[in-house]
DNA sequence: AGACAATATATCAATACTGATATATTGTCA
DNA sequence: TGACAATATATCAGTATTGATATATTGTCT
C-alpha cells in the first residue's frame, strides 16, 4: 500500500480534518508528478486486469504461475503491482492469457 | 525476455524471394507467438508514438534526451523499439512528455 | 480447535535494463 | 566537395527486474 489516506473516506477524512489534521492526496504526500502517478495507475489497472483475468479463468496463483512460467510468489506481486514488477511483466502475462491489450495514446 | 530467437534481425524477406526461396511472414519464421507478436507490436507502437511526439515539438533525440535526463543514444534506441528497451521506457517517456496514454484490456 | 489450500512476504543469485561514452553513419547546406 | 548537425551503432558498468526458495499469514473447511 502506498499510504493509510490512501483508502480514507470521506467521511473519516472530515472528522480528521475537523480534528486538525490536513489530509492531501496520495500524490502530495509522497510528492508525485502527473507522470509518476499516470504510471502507478497504469501499473495498477494492468494488475487488477490480471487478477480479474486469472479469477475469471478459476485459477489459483500457483496455477497462473505455472502457465506463466513463473512462481506463485511472483503472481502475488504482479496483482499487487509491487515495486519489483515492471509493466512489462504485467503486459506480458497479459497477452499470454489471451488479452487483447492496447496500451496507445 | 522473449524467446531467443527474438533477438534475431527481421532478415531481408526481397532479398530471399529474389533468390528463390519461398518465405512465410516474419512471425512464422520467428516462431513467434501470439503473444510475442502483440508484445513487438506494442512496443513498435509507443516506439512510433515517442518519434512522432518528439518531432511534433520539433525536438532533436539529443534535446529530448536532456528532458528524459538520459542521452542521445538510448533515445535512438528507443525510437527503433529495440531489444534493449523496455516497455516501461518508452512509457515513462511518454508520459514525462505529456501524452495521454489509454489502456485498454 | 486442527488440517489443508491459497495467498503473502522476505531474500537472493542470475539476468535484463539503463545511462553513459566513444565512435560511426547519414543528412543538409553552402 | 567540406563542414557541421543529427541520428545510429557498439560497448560496458551500475542498477533494476526476475524467478526461485523458504517461510509466514490468511482463508476454508470439518
Amino acid at each position: 500500500m502506498l499510504s493509510p489516506e490512501m483508502n480514507m473516506k470521506p467521511p473519516k477524512r472530515k472528522a480528521l480534518e475537523a480534528a486538525g489534521w490536513k489530509v492531501g492526496t496520495v500524490k502530495e504526500f509522497l510528492n508525485l508528478t502527473d507522470a509518476e502517478e499516470a504510471y502507478i495507475e497504469m501499473k495498477l489497472s494492468l494488475a487488477r486486469e490480471l487478477e480479474e483475468t486469472r479469477k475469471a479463468k478459476h485459477l489459483t496463483q500457483k496455477a497462473l504461475a505455472q502457465l506463466l512460467k513463473t512462481s506463485q510468489p511472483r503472481v502475488a506481486m504482479m496483482e499487487k503491482a509491487d515495486q519489483s514488477v515492471s509493466i512489462d511483466l504485467l503486459v506480458r502475462a497479459l497477452l499470454q492469457l489471451g488479452t487483447h491489450l492496447r496500451l496507445a495514446a
